[in-house]
DNA sequence: AGTTTTTATCGTAAAAATACGATAAAAAAA
DNA sequence: TTTTTTTATCGTATTTTTACGATAAAAACT
């Protein structure tokens, strides 16, 4: 496999089917999926008390923080010492409406 | 690292969570959005045309196929010579039952 | 019977993801 | 000012994912 093989094979999709992709795999670990959770649960924005209720160390909650922001679906704002996060609903409002003609065809499906 | 530690980790988060966490990693790949894509496409299930749809190569494709199909997304049967694939309505339909609560929530969000 | 077609699997290499501890950096508290 | 708290990042080990070519196995032609 050449050096950035992975790259250029990803390039050759649209952008449509990138996006989702991307989005999908940012939801494609319990750990994140739990943060997201978390987040909903507690009305206001909340900060590091997802380390308390992960199994996992704080680096490793931080890295996964990261992962979510980088796809769009949290953003996350310093507060003195402390850093809240949030959901972001545009995020997931794309996610959901990517989604969607999966969704309704599997409500209708033509086959099998 | 322990040996499985990771394992033991995942083991930690609710059957939900984790189900979602697995369906989404199976969304998780631009790839595989496109062989739902098309299969969705072709009303009939098709088989190795998919192969040629794609920039990747067949042994490629068919272990794309394979997580798919493992995650319960699609399913497969031998027709002679090919192999025909169709999308798992009822899979989608479980996915879609996850995400919404998520989906909700960004319809008419509480923070941020 | 021999050849072609179709697809799954094996072996393998490279890259990415996952996890942790250690540490740095900045704000808050003492 | 020193210490503590909080969180991001670095370094690193391990596992998983992604990709390919080669090959095997089964059905379908010739």
């Amino acid at each position: 496999m050449n050096l950035n093989h992975k790259h250029l094979v990803q390039e050759q999709f649209d952008t449509d089917t990138r996006e989702l992709a991307e989005l999908a795999k940012a939801l494609g670990h319990p750990a994140r999926i739990m943060i997201l959770r978390e987040l909903l649960l507690r009305r206001v924005c909340v900060c590091g008390e997802i380390v308390e209720v992960l199994p996992l160390a704080q680096s490793t909650v931080s890295q996964h923080l990261k992962a979510l922001k980088e796809a769009g679906l949290i953003s996350g704002t310093v507060e003195g010492v402390k850093s809240c996060y949030c959901v972001n609903p545009e995020a997931l409002k794309r996610l959901s409406k990517l989604l969607k003609p999966l969704f309704d065809w599997a409500e209708n499906p033509n086959c099998c």
